[in-house]
DNA sequence: TAGCACCATGCATACGTATTCCGAGCCGCC
DNA sequence: GGCGGCTCGGAATACGTATGCATGGTGCTA
């Protein structure tokens, strides 16, 4: 049974919130006892914590973080800042970060920038302000890095996921992406294609100019040539990769297979292909980049490069909490995973490709 | 040019934070001054206003939003809470409660209950904790109506998405889910379906019940008989729509269609439809729900039932805004937008079906 | 039994901002 | 020229928690 019904209650929703004082008040002890029973504080008795306990419960009592925040200096939040949502490689990314800082009685605060350099300057400042203990960017546009750098010296730690920034000052957590560019270009060289296009994303970005040197560097090392008009450069979207699509298509010399800097860009240009009536892959193979968990459908069966999102994820959160705890003023370290081609049957490989 | 180098700086990242007494000092006045300053204070003078602008632009002056909350009791900061960030359904109405918060200089703090009540209840204590003005929550479990009842009490304005909870205390954005699980039933039974099989997801779910009823109303309306084997409900997951297929198709007499709770069910079933060599649409119609950007794709072209997630995202964001703002007290609202279904190639009309 | 050490708790203060109440000018008007 | 009113800005306080320091009480030892 509850302690009756409330004596003179103000109207609902108004009353003010019950802080420590009242707690302190209720259970007869000073308001310091409520915050060392709050935090743990090892020197306290059994029974003087069980009456403060008590009255919490009593109370319905919520300490208020803000004011936490306010005099220990750490909120419990961090940032976490991504370029676009909708792009199916970033729900694992937050998931596994969501996941983890809950572990650690970490909460984040979300932002997606639309890869708007603006937007992700006024992100950035939110979070400062929020007094975020770090932040996770997957976000980083080369043209925000100055921005950057101004977060990093008001104190907050941030790490970099997927994409980089040169200099090398700061955390990070990616694959291989030269590497990931070359192995998915070696494959379809090795099916026979020797007309290969490259239908990128963002230019300013590094993870596009990586896979494209992969690329670049897997044709040259076979001695092909990169005709200019088989490279493409636009954004991480479905209609921008129907867009190169269209261009690859139509020009003089179309490709017979075509390396996408990510996934998204290669179901576009597989469903613009599929308009013009030309077959993935027997007319052209396709090639993406991620392993977004859509590749993996049956009437998708997208050959793409793996990232593993999770792990990316679970990476990141800890490095952000060696930089919140002890040891903030280490080098930056590059936490690098391997690249890893998954076959399925836009490369024409499993239809007993020449290969 | 800038101030010249630092005088005398501490080991960086370890200064103390510059706060609005420093502006003060800098520029002359009081910290009152410098405080009416960022709040855009009527009575101040111009000639004050760009003094304390520049020593705030000179310090790299950051207000400490936790000091202000703790005094307005206004964070600027709203909960999200999400029952799976990796159902394709979620990234879209994420990113328009985003989008749409940042226009109103609020930031959102995310949260991914894996459809757990237990981690529910954890983030809804959370948020309440941190001040967040207000919460919106799209994974509404039943079990955890009574959290849900404290954090409302506690002061915090909730709204739902997608789902809703019995009662009808909760202001509440969602489509006519019981409408939109006939019409994607009366489509099939158009199209000559006769026994119609139903793959579900999570029972305790609003969606879940309301689309059942749906197909149910429809099947009866059309004296249609419900074969208990044919009514699965599970997950709302890939694996558990392929567990469900399975379980359809080795049934004593399988359906010719499915409806599904939604997309990624539908997906799932399509995939194990796949391996067992089972044609859709020519052996089994699918439809689905949802309308996820992945049922457009032209290798899946799922026929389903549009939510118009960015719509829904916006008018939740409004609903709560005007609950945080004067009216706190009203009458709690349902926004119920209409059903549509989206025809596509896994029901079979476009290949001429018997419609 | 006296004295000392230590443990549990209370007191007081600080964190950084918003806001209420005041006071000091200044202008204009009669 | 004097006074009223208005405008701008300062002083002081409050928000709710954490924490260093002080204190009283208890138990142990000699």
């Amino acid at each position: 049974m509850t302690s009756g019904p409330d004596v003179a209650a103000p109207p609902p929703g108004q009353r003010r919130k019950v802080s420590s004082h009242d707690i302190a008040r209720l259970a007869g002890v000073s308001q310091s006892t409520v915050s060392r029973v709050l935090n743990n504080h090892p020197r306290i008795t059994a029974v003087t914590r069980n009456r403060v306990l008590a009255a919490m419960e009593q109370l319905r009592y919520t300490p208020n973080a803000a004011a936490r925040t306010l005099i220990t200096g750490r909120s419990q939040l961090i940032g976490l800042v991504v370029s676009n949502i909708t792009n199916p490689f970033y729900p694992q990314l937050i998931e596994a970060i969501v996941a983890t800082a809950a572990e650690h009685d970490y909460n984040v605060v979300l932002g997606n920038t639309q890869e708007s350099p603006r937007r992700q300057m006024d992100y950035l400042k939110l979070l400062v302000e929020h007094q975020v203990d770090g932040a996770i960017l997957t976000s980083a546009l080369q043209s925000g890095a100055d921005d950057l750098q101004r977060v990093i010296r008001a104190g907050t730690p941030v790490v970099l996921v997927n994409r980089t920034l040169p200099g090398g000052t700061l955390d990070s957590v990616h694959i291989d992406n030269q590497r990931g560019g070359a192995i998915a270009t070696e494959h379809l060289i090795r099916l026979g294609h020797r007309r290969i296009a490259f239908a990128g994303g963002r230019a300013d970005t590094s993870t596009n100019q990586l896979r494209f040197d992969g690329y670049r560097q897997a044709m040259i090392e076979a001695g092909l040539d990169i005709d200019p008009d088989l490279v493409v450069h636009g954004d991480f979207t479905h209609l921008s990769g129907g867009i190169t699509a269209h261009r690859l298509v139509t020009a003089a010399r179309p490709p017979s297979a075509i390396v996408c800097a990510d996934d998204v860009i290669a179901l576009g240009c597989i469903d613009a292909l599929h308009d013009r009536r030309v077959r993935v892959p027997q007319d052209i193979a396709v090639v993406g980049f991620d392993d977004v968990p859509v590749a993996a459908l049956k009437g998708i069966g997208l050959t793409t490069v793996r990232q593993p999102a999770p792990e990316m994820g679970r990476r990141a959160f800890d490095l952000l909490m060696r930089r919140i705890g002890d040891d903030r003023q280490g080098p930056a370290v590059d936490e690098v995973l391997p690249a890893e081609l998954v076959i399925r049957d836009t490369c024409g490989a499993r239809a007993g490709g020449r290969g």
